[in-house]
DNA sequence: GATGTCACG
DNA sequence: ACGTACGTGACATCC
């Protein structure tokens, strides 16, 4: 196995440790008295950072005492350093022992600091062939980056890092990792108290270095220099900045007595870990620690169902309620194989891997019966999966996903087990504990394992349910419980079962078309850089453009250049390969998501796509679609919107129908908020965004309103819905920050009843902790109160958008669930397909349209009374594109 | 697995 | 001065 080594500053990190929680410190001492501050900060690093790197190695370098090398050679190295307070000292010998009960190689060198430890261990591993991390507070070390060794350097605390590799280490300064120690010793350092040359700092060594390479390179150079105060200096200071180089180079060769055979990491032992956080009062590590060692499953009582007991699940028959489990092993139901079920009540749980047994006639009794309900986890989930054998699933009462959902928005996982933890019900593991995960991920082979996993599950539906139901009451979310997501879930799950037929033969002819395309603007993009290269790869671009074709650098990314698609925009006038790069870039967009990817996604059994809509994701109460994601069909741009021709109906003589809401978001602003003059705007049946621009640029009549003008004021009316802020507009716009704010200012003049709508709703997120939509669904805000500007304006945003969005979202699904009631009552054939946050998509026999035509709208538009009106405009035709 | 980009409302 | 629009998912690249 690859051999992959952890280096750990010592010193450095627990400094860092110390001063990050230095304002908690008070807080942190143990039952002794002892300051653990230091020691709980070093711990949280030492988790993440064998988290994220998973070493097969590790060793903590600590500094030996006062005198070094260095301070041999130079006496006042590091002198008028403050001295260390005694809080941090006292800490360092159970950092120490924090390391042996995690089984850490820690190691100090008399005379050698601890960066010289990690520079000659760094220096071995590169060339056994590890791959190596060194961790550090010191930014000093980066000097050791190399292709095979990570240096990271804490940021802010000591849980965030910077990693620095040796092309980061050339985006930040312009030089290679050795050429840090020649910038050192050209500036010296004054927290290490050695001076280099006077007046050079960092930005005059860089420049330096650039052009001479190194301080020798520097020197032998000086000579030729015109006459400068610079030059003056560095001819004055040869000394110093030969001598601080010395003293800034890590040592490679340090006289070790450990070696990397001594460093091999195996994980922590547990007992002694248990004892030592217990001295510390370490409560989070303890609870952690102890989730964290896969505790054997509790025994649990359970049946194994076969042909022959099958009678025994009549017991259940008059029962009012009936716990069950339909375990699928893959994410997507649709296609999935099963893995096998539980059903059961009171403790009394029945298993099998066979799911035929199902089909049996009491079985499915029992599963179809309108008065046994059931408690379940994942409704939708659970009746695709025995649709597909043919089974219903009648009146589920409980679904512990759906419930935890609307309970905390924030923490929803897919796993039950996960699921009934956050609700503090720990006797269930994860799926993750007891399939694996990745490509290990599997069913066990032992029974016994697998069914009481299985019951287990089943148990913690059981235990969670009077106290989730509890709290959705408590709660006041029992309406949008009962009334819109459980019956919402049996809706979609017919839309899902429904599916989209796909005509692949006109996909896979526009992809042909798309290929060709593709490959003769790849060529006239080659020519004009002189050089062929992947397009697709952001990184090789920016090469292209910035380096060897010299345009200007209009914005970066974390990681290089910016070569997204307003940066282009830029710059395509100054160079014809630009718009080639963009006319690429969207066909290749369009052919590898639309036409390849959705051809991936048509089940062969009946060339339809079968998506799921995720109903337990979002943290707004919209829906979200995957595999494949039909709510993001390409729809702006007439080439993508092509895409549409190949959604067809499922039967000759059938049309696609498509009504949609017109500005439900503003319309549920106008409700919202109260505004009287937005809420006449749409009782008057106003163009809205212009009816805004005259309000905002006090224009005397409509014939004023550009379309330039109605487009701003479309823009000022969306940045609203999103919580604006005046650079956001400024940008989405191309205005100056200015005069944004001066829109934004003109609005709420115009509109005073959203300016107080949005001082109101961020004040009630902060005293209630959390914002809701008109259907009572919630959103927790913790961020709210957040210290970080960017963290807080974020929750203030949020607090103003979320109960736009997810109002908008509550009364599609109200609708949505009215719908499919509607259509089963007249009688029709028509089929709700599709919802796209706004719109809802049909099939129906041609004959059908008409009705639709009045029903759907009608439907839609009164699904809630707002105090302003709903509007839905309708479409149809052959295919989803015709349907505009 | 993270990142950048781009498709939608 | 902070550094930004809200909510999503899929793909390609590159580590």
């Amino acid at each position: 196995m690859a051999k992959k080594l952890l280096l750990i500053d010592g010193n450095s990190v627990a400094f860092r440790a110390f001063f990050a929680l230095h304002n908690q410190l008070e807080r942190f001492t143990n039952a002794d008295g002892l300051h653990t501050n230091a020691i709980y900060g070093f711990n949280t690093m030492l988790d993440r950072m064998i988290k994220a790197v998973e070493p097969t190695d590790m060793l903590v370098a600590f500094d030996a005492g006062k005198t070094t090398f260095r301070t041999k050679m130079f006496d006042d190295y590091k002198g008028g350093r403050a001295k260390t307070p005694g809080e941090f000292s006292e800490q360092m010998p159970y950092i120490k022992k924090l390391l042996d009960a995690y089984g850490i190689q820690h190691y100090e060198l008399k005379d050698y600091e601890a960066d010289d430890i990690i520079g000659t261990l760094a220096g071995q591993a590169d060339a056994a062939g590890y791959t190596t991390t060194v961790v550090t507070g010191d930014r000093d070390l980066t000097q050791l980056t190399t292709d095979q060794t990570t240096v990271a350097v804490t940021v802010k605390g000591v849980t965030e890092v910077e990693r620095y590799t040796p092309e980061h280490v050339q985006e930040k300064l312009g030089l290679t990792p050795t050429q840090i120690i020649d910038m050192k010793g050209l500036t010296g350092d004054t927290s290490d108290n050695y001076p280099g040359v006077t007046k050079v700092g960092e930005k005059t060594a860089i420049k330096l270095l650039k052009a001479y390479g190194s301080i020798e390179g520097v020197y032998e150079n000086v000579d030729g220099m015109k006459k400068s105060k610079m030059k003056e200096h560095l001819i004055e200071d040869h000394d110093l900045a030969t001598r601080a180089k010395v003293l800034a180079t890590i040592k490679r060769d340090a006289p070790l007595t450990v070696g990397l055979a001594d460093l091999n990491y195996s994980g922590p032992d547990v007992d002694q870990l248990t004892d030592f956080y217990t001295e510390m009062g370490f409560q989070s590590f303890l609870k952690k620690l102890h989730v964290a060692t896969d505790e054997p499953a509790k025994p649990i009582d359970y049946t194994v169902l076969t042909r022959d007991n099958l009678t025994q699940l009549d017991q259940f028959k008059d029962g009012k309620q009936l716990d069950f489990y339909l375990e699928m092993p893959t994410p997507n139901y649709h296609t999935s194989a099963f893995a096998g079920f539980a059903i059961g009540a009171d403790g009394q749980w029945f298993i099998s891997r066979d799911v035929e047994l199902l089909l049996a006639e009491n079985v499915q009794a029992l599963l179809s019966s309108q008065t046994v309900k059931k408690d379940v986890f994942d409704m939708k989930r659970t009746m695709v999966g025995l649709n597909r054998l043919g089974i219903k699933l009648g009146a589920v009462d409980f679904d512990l996903l759906l419930v935890s959902y609307l309970l905390d928005t924030n923490d929803n996982s897919n796993d039950l087990g996960s699921l009934a933890e956050q609700h503090d019900y720990t006797e269930l593991q994860s799926d993750e504990t007891v399939y694996g995960k990745g490509v290990k991920r599997a069913i066990p082979d032992d029974d016994q394992v697998f069914f009481s996993h299985l019951a287990h599950k089943l148990a913690a539906i059981a235990a969670l349910k009077p106290k989730l139901l509890k709290e959705l009451t408590e709660n006041e979310m029992a309406g949008l419980y009962d009334d819109i997501e459980k019956p919402m879930a049996t809706v979609l799950a017919q839309m899902e079962m429904a599916g989209v037929s796909v005509d692949s033969g006109t996909l896979k002819a526009m992809g042909s078309q798309f290929k060709e395309r593709l490959s003769e603007i790849e060529q006239t993009i080659y020519q004009e850089a002189g050089e062929e290269f992947n397009i697709n790869s952001p990184k090789q671009l920016g090469h292209i453009l910035f380096e060897e074709m010299k345009l200007p650098v209009i914005k970066k990314t974390k990681t290089g250049y910016s070569t997204a698609v307003d940066v282009l925009e830029k710059l395509a006038p100054q160079a014809p390969i630009v718009a080639n790069i963009l006319q690429y870039r969207q066909i290749s967009k369009i052919n590898s998501t639309y036409v390849e990817g959705l051809l991936e996604a048509i089940h062969s059994s009946d060339q339809k796509v079968h998506t799921r809509y995720l109903q337990t994701l979002t943290q707004t109460g919209r829906l979200s679609s995957v595999d494949p994601n039909l709510q993001n069909i390409p729809v702006r741009l007439e080439e993508g919107r092509k895409i549409r021709q190949a959604f067809v109906p499922s039967h000759a003589g059938w049309q696609i129908f498509s009504s949609d809401y017109s500005q439900i978001e503003l319309r549920v602003l106008a409700h919202i908020t109260g505004d009287h003059n937005l809420q006449q705007a749409f009782k008057d049946g106003e163009d809205i965004h212009a009816a805004t621009a005259m309000r905002i640029f006090n224009l005397p009549s409509a014939a004023d309103v550009t379309p330039n003008i109605r487009r701003q004021a479309k823009a000022v009316n969306f940045g609203i819905v999103y919580g604006i802020s005046d650079y956001g507009l400024s940008q989405n716009i191309g205005i100056t920050r200015k005069q944004a704010k001066s829109f934004i200012d003109a609005y709420f003049r115009e509109y005073p009843g959203v300016k107080t709508y949005m001082e109101n709703i961020v004040k009630t997120a902060r005293e209630q902790g959390y914002v809701e939509t008109i259907a009572h669904r919630r959103r927790y805000l913790p961020d709210i109160k957040a210290k970080g500007f960017n963290q807080r304006s974020f929750a203030e945003r949020t607090a103003m958008n979320t109960p736009i969005q997810g109002s908008a979202a509550d009364i599609i699904k109200i609708a949505m669930i009215k719908m499919q009631d509607r259509l089963k009552a007249e009688g029709l054939k028509a089929t709700m397909l599709l919802q796209v946050h706004d719109e809802l998509i049909f099939e129906a026999p041609k004959e059908e349209i008409p009705v639709l035509e009045k029903l759907v709208p009608s439907v839609m538009d009164s699904a809630v009374k707002l105090d302003v009106p709903l509007k839905v405009e309708s479409h149809f035709g052959d295919t989803w594109y015709d349907a505009k």
